[in-house]
DNA sequence: AGCTGTCGGTTCGATAGCGAACCTAGACGA
DNA sequence: TCGTCTAGGTTCGCTATCGAACCGACAGCT
């Protein structure tokens, strides 16, 4: 019997991959730090490596010409940066970047994921069914940004970071909240205060704090939990159940 | 030499198919014809069938607990749907139907297109290319919603639906655009006169004609054109070119 | 302690769109 | 030809949010 370099991570993918696909990833895997605004993929350019976060939460948004970013989607622990390569395009219009950071991840090179995900049948199938829950959660943001005003999509937003760290403490500006659901700063405080006005959160400079978890869920509504119940259906338990 | 029974269809990626990708598929494709309202896909149940358009356009929607629709994507003659199916999920949360009906499709039982598409690279890729470029546009919409008023999503909405038919006359009722768009219908009334003074379109009672669709992509600005894009560079050529 | 940059609180006029009515005009059928 | 139905036109008060300021407070640096 081989001597196996298992490799320990928090990675929720990581941790569920069967034992050869672990193998076949091992070799190749790397662990890097990351830091708040490290880039996890360029608009429109290659992709040169996939990252399994390890904490800390990366955002997915859409670059508009007048220089405005739209969050459209986000990647935890629970993920894998870079769906775009699995899918046959070596590069996205999207960008990904960190907006949680202090973190680590292990990262691969991009082709040498690809040909693993062509050569194991079981692995495909994990990396396309996170792609399913990729598309659930990027749709929700859809219905969000449709449907929801700016209380609803800034709690939908606060769980989206909230599951992701396991944190209840988010070092977050108000200005970067704005940017992530589409809305003014002055926006974003008026609406933090009517959540910390009803006990949901607490606020201080730099810094939100969720308080209760179970309300927040109440206001983001359908907006919030589809993803995540797909992801737990498809392929591992993820996140705090709803105490009924 | 033996017989192909070879499948002619306006269908894109049925064009696009290899030789022997088409004959794995052909003996299981079934012509159906498909009228407006009929449903592709329920919610969260058994995807029974994907279908190759051969026209028209399908919606793809998610359902909020209050009843109302979000439209998060659109299938026309260039893509296929059920793609939850390839990504190894037998059902969705979202809904497909016909937008826009009076046409035909090819259909395939889902589970053999699962096997097909498992059991060949080629046909994979396209379809995962495919599945590349919905998310793309899925995540147009999100922006659409979060940063365009009604009259540029009202602008990107009718180029999806021109594109996907190509006529420039389109069977619509304000209502119905009202809830595609994410709006009340007195909006879209309200909207297309604006457009319709612009020159850009004109409307009677339950028809939009495109009368210049240079200057609807203007209005319709980033929303609109990067996934028809993607699809061009990774899959088949799609679309008017923009006359620059 | 003082300086400076960042973050957050607050205000205010402008505006888009909601939500809900009510009404008119084609279309279709009896 | 007369209902009846559906689609569309129009209005109106209300609300959320924009967009743009201005100011105070805190943090880190020197």
């Amino acid at each position: 019997m081989s001597h196996d370099p298992l490799i320990e991570s928090p990675n929720l993918i990581i941790k569920a991959l069967s034992h050869p696909d672990h193998e076949l990833l091992a070799p190749h895997l790397e662990r890097v730090p990351l830091e708040r605004d490290d880039v996890l993929a360029r608009t429109n350019e290659h992709i040169r490596h996939m990252y399994f976060l390890e904490g800390g939460v990366a955002s997915m948004t859409a670059l508009s010409a007048d220089g405005e970013r739209t969050e459209i989607g986000v990647i935890g622990f629970e993920s894998v940066s870079g769906h775009a390569q699995v899918l046959g395009s070596d590069r996205s219009p999207h960008e990904t970047f960190m907006q949680i950071g202090d973190t680590h991840a292990l990262r691969i090179e991009s082709g040498r994921f690809a040909a693993a995900v062509e050569q194991s049948q079981s692995l495909r199938q994990i990396v396309l069914r996170l792609i399913h829950t990729s598309m659930v959660q990027m749709s929700q943001s859809a219905v969000a940004y449709a449907r929801f005003q700016i209380e609803g999509r800034l709690a939908r937003w606060l769980l989206l970071c909230r599951d992701r760290t396991e944190t209840d403490d988010l070092k977050l500006t108000h200005e970067f909240m704005a940017a992530m659901i589409g809305a003014r700063r002055s926006g974003v405080t008026l609406a933090l205060h009517v959540l910390e006005g009803a006990g949901l959160i607490r606020s201080a400079r730099g810094t939100v704090t969720i308080v209760d978890r179970e309300k927040l869920l109440d206001l983001a509504g359908d907006s919030y939990g589809l993803a995540e119940a797909e992801y737990s259906r498809l392929i591992a338990p993820f996140g705090l159940p709803r105490s009924a």
